[in-house]
DNA sequence: GTGTTTGTTATCAA
DNA sequence: CTTGATAACAAACA
């Protein structure tokens, strides 16, 4: 496969800066406004039955937005809550109402991917054949849910049912409970595994994926192949400040984006620029300036990684 | 047609 | 019981 292709097939999916990036756009646009249609495409992505949902929402509010791990939860009021899991092509893009755009911005065109002219989403060609479901506000405004590959889903909770997820997520990596010791503690519980599988584990730490979890790794210069137990008190440390100082920083540019990710306005996310592994092999490695990145498959997943500077 | 892509869950094994 | 490893899932593309 020539590099070109290898850099066009590059996907990504919302990992943890991706959705707070989102979550953050959404609460600025559709907090507290009257929802007053859900439409529902017939490749529903409702879990559940469709139209009690439909039935239920209408009528109500989002009146906060949260998010565990890569899990948007937005709050219904009387303790009813929406939850929205974008996995690998899911999207949430806010279309303002028709009077808004008349007086709005000029045309805007959004790309991805350094120069491949993959357009992300412009909210006045929405909704798209991706669409599968759409919620129209009282002023007018929508929020169409993308999905080409149909993993994602919308589920109505209740308390218990909400409560039951959010038990089932680790630590947030930026939660002030989540330190150097934690981290430690973390690791101790799952010796046998591999530190990629043990980063991408949720019920550990909550919202690293596939790419931030190489990119921490290359960060810390540990190889992801590392069985967790072989880690020195070093390389814990070392670990433990590239999840922080990774995440932080692609949440600073909006997150990654190669393909499918947009965020609440349909436009891309910076970080792309930054990564250092992901979807760089065959390339030489951008710190030591020897290592050719190499990609194999570790704990299930394509999984890129210098075997010159990562030890 | 085959392999690869990914987050999560189901399933089986130890 | 826990923990881990792996398959399965949907859909697109090379």
């Amino acid at each position: 496969m020539s590099l070109l292709a290898k850099l066009i097939v590059r996907k990504n999916m919302p990992e943890l800066p991706e959705v707070e990036t989102i979550r953050k756009g959404l609460e600025k646009s559709i907090l507290n406004k009257k929802i007053v249609q859900i439409e529902i495409a017939k490749k529903s992505p409702v879990k559940g039955n469709a139209e009690k949902f439909v039935s239920e929402i209408k009528g109500k509010k989002f009146v906060r937005i949260e998010r565990l791990g890569k899990l948007l939860v937005f709050s219904l009021s009387a303790k009813k809550y929406l939850l929205v899991h974008l996995k690998m092509t899911g999207q949430l893009i806010y279309a303002a109402g028709k009077k808004v755009v008349a007086g709005g911005p000029p045309h805007q065109k959004f790309w991805c991917g350094g120069g491949h002219n993959l357009p992300v989403i412009n909210p006045d060609t929405l909704p798209t054949a991706y669409t599968r479901a759409a919620f129209v506000f009282s002023d007018d405004s929508k929020l169409y849910f993308n999905d080409m590959r149909r993993f994602g889903y919308l589920r109505l909770a209740g308390e218990a049912e909400k409560n039951k997820v959010e038990r089932a997520y680790g630590i947030e990596p930026f939660s002030k409970k989540f330190n150097l010791a934690e981290f430690k503690r973390i690791l101790a519980g799952r010796e046998k595994s591999l530190l990629k599988a043990a980063l991408l584990d949720q019920a550990l730490i909550a919202g690293i994926g596939n790419i931030y979890a190489d990119e921490i790794c290359f960060s810390a210069g540990v190889l992801p192949g590392r069985p967790a137990a072989s880690l020195t008190e070093k390389e814990k440390a070392a670990l433990f400040r590239a999840i922080k100082s990774v995440l932080r920083q692609a949440l600073k540019y909006g997150g990654t984006t190669f393909r499918n990710y947009a965020n609440a306005r349909g436009q891309k996310g910076k970080f792309t620029e930054f990564l250092k592994v992901y979807g760089r092999q065959g390339m030489k490695c951008l710190r030591c300036k020897k290592g050719i990145i190499q990609k194999r498959k570790i704990a299930g997943r394509g999984t890129s990684f210098c075997g010159n500077c990562q030890k």
